[in-house]
DNA sequence: TTGATATATACGCATATCCATATATAATTT
DNA sequence: AAATTATATATGGATATGCGTATATATCAA
């Protein structure tokens, strides 16, 4: 499924907006990344990342060991509007992920 | 609640996703327009249009025995985006819809 | 007040969703 | 191959959501 319905589910959940306003600001995250910056297990990260997979709102590609997630070019662009609206009312809690995220100890420095 | 996140809730079933398009498409429907135009129950449209109006998207106006229901003013300005895009997706469902609220026996007439 | 029409809500049930924990798979390193 | 790290999935249980039917409320007309 790729309509607007099946989006809107994935959003409807605080952790799967969390994961995409993150996703958002940073471009591109793996799984160990997004456990670190909101504090949240690793399997609750996988499977809300599995279900926005489902929507065709994340793009994946392994890189060594890790997964990297990044917003689908596909996404229409409404989603777009949303996240960037959203940025602002997040923020507090924005600053905190991104906060986590910069302290994380060795985080996956690309290839 | 006025969150995105309540927001994408509402829009995260069909029957609420046609209601907001018809409401989109219509400016102000009343419940029995709703239920002509649908072709669905009653309690089924206020049950729904009560949880859009939960999540801050749709207005009410009392008229005589009429309830009537329109966008909310309040709404973001991704909502519009989306709905715009989604009449493009549901184009023929949208139709038939229009259709049977055309034929319509005693519509409310206003005022 | 009685009856008719429009709308809202309550109830019981089926299904979906979310969670924590445990475990499986995959790539890397030794 | 064995150990380690990263990620994915399976399982069981709690809660939420959606549905149809029945009923309550509200407005109007007579």
């Amino acid at each position: 499924m790729q309509n607007a319905i099946s989006i809107c589910k994935a959003f409807g959940d605080e952790t799967r907006m969390q994961i995409m306003l993150m996703l958002f600001s940073a471009e591109e995250l793996c799984v160990c990344e997004l456990t670190a910056a909101l504090d949240l297990s690793q399997p609750k990260i996988s499977r809300h990342i599995n279900i926005l997979r489902g929507a065709n709102l994340v793009e994946s590609e392994r890189r060594g060991q890790w997964m990297f997630y990044r917003i689908a070019s596909s996404a229409p662009a409404w989603v777009d509007a949303l996240l960037q609206s959203e940025q602002t009312q997040f923020g507090p809690a924005l600053m905190r992920a991104n906060e986590r995220l910069s302290g994380m100890a060795s985080r996956p420095s690309c290839c």
